[in-house]
DNA sequence: TTGACGACCATAAAATTCCATGTGATCCCA
DNA sequence: TGGGATCACATGGAATTTTATGGTCGTCAA
């Protein structure tokens, strides 16, 4: 099972075009990205962050999984399928491994001559996701220090119990 | 069930190549590496120490089971997922057995030019570290501290189970 | 006709693969 | 038991391929 690892910064030019890590790129062709009758790449704002969550046919299963849990024609079902399904866009990569992200995700996520013209990618195993440089550097600050809360709850990643620190 | 044990220094040239032990290579290929589609080793830095943390398949499912627990979509997901999946790197044996420490991870724990071209590969069970030579030295030391104050609980270890390869 | 968008091509940098060498350990045979 | 040959491993360098990225051209629509 192959997962979105790691992060990657690349530039992203003036037409809103960058290249996607090849790494990343891998994962989605086994992810069911064919390169005839090629889907494309799932790609929304996030929820909760500035930043667009992006990945392959596994991604949108998920959200599928989701929204099946709810009820037909609930007031809940309904304002969920908007707000995952609304914004979602289809983006191609084209022959060079590269994407356009439109406008109106790049405000979302602060992208483009505001950020630096970089942007950083982040795999999360089933997703990566897409954001400003100087936004992520935050994030990532404020997750290990969540890591460090709940290294010692699980017992650590690394239960190897070589009297570290 | 084969583990990493023993300690071994080898080179590390200008471009981070570095040889993986050959023994911590047979222990990886039972582990999931497999030639074919094959993963790689995951490597990440160590949350408490100047050193990397490395290992195969075993290695990687456990961090996929620290997030299992959590509610996809959710923020705190997100945010778990970026300090253990954004740090994470896949790096891939070549042909002569050795690896790439990229960048990055070689900053962390201070390897290359400033550690004399060498690197030490440290067996701890389930998984290895990778540590510059004094660096480890120190710890190891420190170590060996703690076990005399200890002796007296541990018993007499005597037998000496070497299984190693 | 003009402007935006997408496809195509070219280039430089970086990474990966390949090959060759030295060295140390192991095994076999005398 | 000593010597020699063989093998495995680590290491250095070079060549080839991949990747990122900038630019240009053509096309479609307003």
């Amino acid at each position: 099972m192959d997962r979105f690892v790691s992060t990657f910064t690349n530039k992203i030019d003036a037409k809103g075009r960058v290249s996607v890590p090849a790494p990343f790129r891998a994962v989605l062709e086994r992810d069911g990205y064919a390169g005839a009758g090629a889907s494309g790449i799932y790609c929304y704002p996030s929820l909760d962050a500035p930043a667009l969550d992006c990945g392959g046919e596994r991604l949108a299963k998920k959200i599928d999984g989701l929204l099946a849990g709810l009820p037909d024609y609930s007031d809940e079902r309904d304002e969920l399928s908007v707000a995952l399904y609304g914004d979602v866009q289809v983006l191609a990569l084209d022959g060079d491994g590269r994407i356009i992200v439109p406008e109106s995700l790049r405000a979302h996520a602060s992208l483009g001559e505001s950020s630096g013209g970089q942007v950083t990618f982040v795999g999360l195993g089933d997703k990566f996701q897409i954001w400003a440089p100087q936004a992520f550097d935050a994030r990532r600050k404020a997750a290990r220090e969540k890591v460090q809360e709940h290294r010692k709850l699980l017992g650590g990643v690394g239960s190897d119990g070589s009297g570290a620190r």
